[in-house]
DNA sequence: CGATCGTTCAACCAATCGGTTGACAAATGA
DNA sequence: TCATTTGTCAACCGATTGGTTGAACGATCG
């Protein structure tokens, strides 16, 4: 599936980072089935609008979410590319979950390889 | 690829919280070269060793590393089924990254009407 | 106009993070 | 036996996190 190594970035610090938490991963799931405003957001959580409103930021500054101001309302829409830029530095380790080790170190030594 | 919704558990959390970090990150693709001590995971850094050990601990906790002790040398191994269960997280999101956006929303409303 | 809605911001708080240092302990080597 | 290696642990530090409350502000409604 994915075969080259993903650069270690911030930008990769922070989305793993945003996704670490429970709540923002449900905000991530809810705008996957479209857009919200940051009221939808804070909706299904107990918390006060301005948690809310902070855990969209950091999904934000993670580059997940794109946000516009319509009136009064903030609408939220998901910016797939850094999740898959998550999912592609997991991919990379896919071959050690899906062959043996050995074949795996063999793997890596090639890669060693190729950037000398 | 990944169809199915992954559990959000703690676990999750730490997984991805473990993964948050540079220096971490850089420990998983040490180990997913082969097998090292404590000390061979600290060296590459400029951190102290119980700096190091203290990230080898988060990565344990996330369970994403085993440890066997021989002699005076722990020996960390890398367990990738955590590694799995982040890509499976980040897979559910794959179709959105990889279809058109009406056609995502229609799966996760089929989603939705299953869990009734 | 005044009230209310949707939201951010600033200040604060306790808890956690990522690092340090110094003390300690067990295994190994001289 | 004594020194060294390989690590842990506890205490401490400043920065960040995840939450709160209260004030503010622009849009909208009556």
């Amino acid at each position: 599936m994915f075969n080259h190594m993903v650069e270690e970035t911030e930008e990769v610090d922070r989305v793993f980072q945003a996704l670490s938490n429970r709540t923002r991963r449900g905000m991530v799931r809810q705008l996957a089935g479209g857009e919200c405003t940051v009221g939808d957001l804070a909706r299904p959580t107990r918390m006060s609008f301005a948690a809310a409103s902070k855990h969209v930021q950091v999904l934000e500054r993670a580059g997940m979410v794109n946000r516009r101001v319509e009136g009064r309302q903030h609408i939220c829409s998901l910016r797939p590319e850094p999740l898959r830029e998550a999912s592609e530095w997991l991919g990379y380790y896919e071959k050690f979950w899906s062959e043996s080790l050995d074949r795996l170190a063999r793997v890596l030594e090639e890669d060693m390889e190729e950037s000398k």
